[in-house]
DNA sequence: CGCCTTAACGCTAATAATTATCAATTTAAT
DNA sequence: ATTAAATTGATAATTATTAGCGTTAAGGCG
């Protein structure tokens, strides 16, 4: 466990946001000023091969990742991009449902839900009266 | 329309698979001998746009396409990335559940199985036996 | 049917996220 | 403290996708 990789899953494991790496990057430099961009991708591949991380990729060109390996339930806005927990518990009968159908083993499941979030939902409703 | 995105459309409509731009630019190609790369882009985009067609990326650096723009759900092989719809219905109360979370508008959901594909599972069996 | 406007094409170059390379440095086990 | 193995920073390479642009084809209207 070098100093770099502490640094980058301290900063993971301490945002609620699902970030990029680039933003990783960007403040893993406050701590580490000469860290390099591809330490940040090495390392994030290496803690999501560990079962640290999450790697998220929904929809845009690049990653996001979660400080939080646990399984859990995301809602992506359409507007900003914005990626948000979304608080329910884990659906155990989905992967029973879908072993019914004979497609295979099933190791886990990802659920995401799509629409605006807060903010873009409130913004849209002022344009809209 | 353009014959060009005539022939990308049947092409996603005709295959239960889930292919790259690549592998439909592959097909394409055996129809228009000099269709372009960019054309599949940027008509895969369009029909995307339009509704027409479901762009997936799951896991790997290249996104897949969906010729069935209604919602279902799919199962991913962990091993070699096979893609296969899973038939099991739409399970229309998980948007009621996250709703009542309040993380905003919810317009779908998209739901994936992550594990081994029947072929893939069946080699696992064998080497461990 | 042929004109004509507009959208789409093929081609090539550009982008941009991510990965590979490699000498130099750090880690941590002996 | 020594040393072998692993990781770093810096740079170059890769690769999926998009943008630019002159040319071509679609399809509506006279």
């Amino acid at each position: 466990m070098t100093r770099q990789k502490k640094v980058i899953l301290d900063i993971l494991r301490s945002t609620k946001s699902h970030p990029t790496a680039d933003w990783i990057y960007t403040e893993a430099r406050k701590v580490i000023p000469d860290i390099s961009l591809g330490t940040v991708y090495r390392n994030l591949n290496v803690l999501r091969e560990a079962g640290e991380i999450l790697e998220l990729n929904y929809g845009s060109s690049y990653s996001h990742y979660d400080g939080n390996p646990e399984n859990h339930y995301h809602h992506v806005c359409l507007e900003c991009d914005r990626i948000a927990d979304v608080p329910m518990p884990v659906q155990a009968e989905l992967e029973q449902k879908a072993r019914a159908c004979g497609c295979g083993e099933i190791y886990y499941h990802r659920l995401e839900f799509y629409g605006l979030c807060p903010a873009c939902q409130q913004k849209k409703d002022k344009q809209t009266r």
